[in-house]
DNA sequence: TCTGGGGTCCTAGGACCC
DNA sequence: TCTGGGGTCCTAGGACCC
């Protein structure tokens, strides 16, 4: 799909359509997701910080994701290409390769190319959208044929022309050669697809190392026969935040970890899978970022063990100077849920009570005290999770971030364009209308709500 | 106002085992 | 009175991709 997230949006809001759109982090550390066109002239691209675009395109419209939408038009999309085969391998939201020869759709290049030409009318017709097509004898080739035919448009790589096309290309083009390597190439003078193959795999292996050498050097030569893999089982689920300014809070600290352990853990029985492996990641001031593991007896879904896990680990993470994003993951995945484990989460607790207490008479023996070298108020803050307290927590306020579809009793359905010093500012429009008008409300107006998506095109 | 969030794969060292 | 060697598991970090 070409800008997908953004040109969703011009899809969905008439007003936009034509004019530069950046969906991405909205805060102050947010990048982009994906811009429109129209912003890509200002030099604006994905992965860039959003205060960077800002800068660079002042005047488009800053909207943050809705992924339930991307993901409906995605679904959409792919069963579409599930009617050309049954080997479809998704890569993200937008996009995936199709084993077009499994399906037996198309017999040779003539026949492909109007299987591909009829797919991207029926992506047209099915979600209002514009896909690119590329067509060829490899992954490899597929994707950069997809990208060249981008936007809007189809690309074949004709069997014979691959060296061709190859050669001038710079090697970032080829998959794997990200900026660590490109770098590494361009030291040894290699920064042309063309000067891959003349290096030769020896070479390549010298300066990148076993595997990322040989690929890099097949690659360079259009050699992939890996095939297309439908249905690949996540082998790890991770949630993670960056926090708008620095946490330096210890307290504070210790209760996100156990907020996102939470919600790692309701991600990995969403996926009815459990875990062996819990992993803390921490990003600090400075940017600088480590990991820290702990494998358990068995696999885990139980909330409880993940969190201590996550716990535990952050007990020997230095937090000086500030945190800036904090993460929990789980790997090691296997597929049983918590009725298989619960005499198994049981005994892990059991087993981890048994060693502290190991560790406590080692303690006593060693130092003469549980609490020797301890820091004062050093256990402070543990156990009881964020809002459990029972202080009365007044009425969260009404969040209208921009993007957001809203509903008002009397204007009906529109988005939400800005809002701030207790106002909102709505246009009231819908995919199949024009473009709308814009009125202002103040934020806590009971006669406004948060709506549902509408779909983009005609429903039947 | 510098740098998201969710993943995959590879490397390398140490522990441990046979 | 040094030293093996290979395989596997675990941990940590890094590159890369969308």
């Amino acid at each position: 799909m070409d800008a997908f997230f953004a040109a969703v949006e011009q899809a969905a809001k008439p007003s936009l359509r034509g004019k530069p759109v950046i969906v991405g982090g909205l805060g102050p550390r947010g990048v982009v997701a994906t811009c429109s066109y129209e912003a890509r002239v200002f030099g604006v691209h994905s992965a860039m910080p959003t205060s960077q675009a800002r800068r660079l395109c002042p005047n488009a419209a800053y909207l943050q994701p809705r992924f339930e939408v991307y993901r409906s038009i995605s679904e959409r999309v792919m069963a579409l290409l599930g009617e050309l085969s049954p080997l479809v391998e998704p890569l993200s939201l937008d996009e995936a390769f199709v084993d077009l020869e499994a399906g037996g759709a198309a017999r040779d290049t003539a026949g492909a190319r109007s299987v591909a030409e009829r797919l991207r009318a029926d992506i047209r017709a099915a979600t209002g959208l514009t896909g690119s097509v590329g067509l060829a004898g490899s992954k490899m080739l597929a994707k950069m044929a997809s990208e060249l035919a981008k936007p809007d448009g189809f690309f074949v790589v004709t069997p014979g022309t691959e060296p061709a096309l190859l050669a001038p290309m710079s090697v970032r083009a080829l998959p794997g050669v990200g900026p660590a390597t490109a770098e590494t190439l361009r030291r040894a003078g290699i920064t042309t697809v063309k000067q891959v193959t003349e290096a030769g795999e020896e070479e390549l292996v010298q300066l990148l190392g076993r595997a990322h050498g040989s690929w890099v050097h097949a690659m360079g030569l259009g050699r992939d026969r890996r095939p297309v893999v439908a249905e690949r089982d996540a082998k790890s689920v991770s949630v993670e935040d960056t926090f708008d300014v620095d946490l330096h809070d210890r307290v504070r600290i210790r209760a996100e970890v156990a907020r996102l352990a939470e919600r790692c853990v309701s991600r990995l029985r969403g996926a009815r899978r459990s875990g062996r492996t819990v992993v803390l990641k921490v990003r600090r001031y400075d940017f600088s970022t480590l990991t820290r593991s702990e494998t358990l007896r068995g696999p885990t879904d139980d909330p409880v063990v993940v969190r201590e896990a996550a716990e535990r680990l952050l007990e020997g993470v230095d937090t000086t100077g500030g945190v800036r994003l904090l993460g929990v993951g789980v790997s090691g995945l296997a597929d049983y849920t918590q009725e298989d484990l619960f005499a198994q989460a049981a005994g892990e607790r059991a087993a981890r009570a048994a060693e502290q207490e190991a560790r406590e008479i080692a303690a006593v023996r060693d130092t003469g005290g549980p609490q020797a070298g301890r820091e004062p108020g050093g256990e402070s803050g543990g156990g009881e999770p964020p809002g459990a307290a029972g202080v009365p927590e007044a009425p969260e306020p009404r969040r209208w971030p921009p993007g957001v579809d809203v509903v008002h009793t009397g204007h009906g359905p529109g988005w939400v364009q800005g809002s701030g010093l207790g106002r909102v500012t709505v246009r009231f429009e819908t995919p199949l209308s024009p473009p709308g008008r814009v009125l202002t409300f103040a934020a806590d107006d009971p006669a406004l709500e948060r709506g549902k998506p509408l779909p983009l095109v005609p429903q039947d």
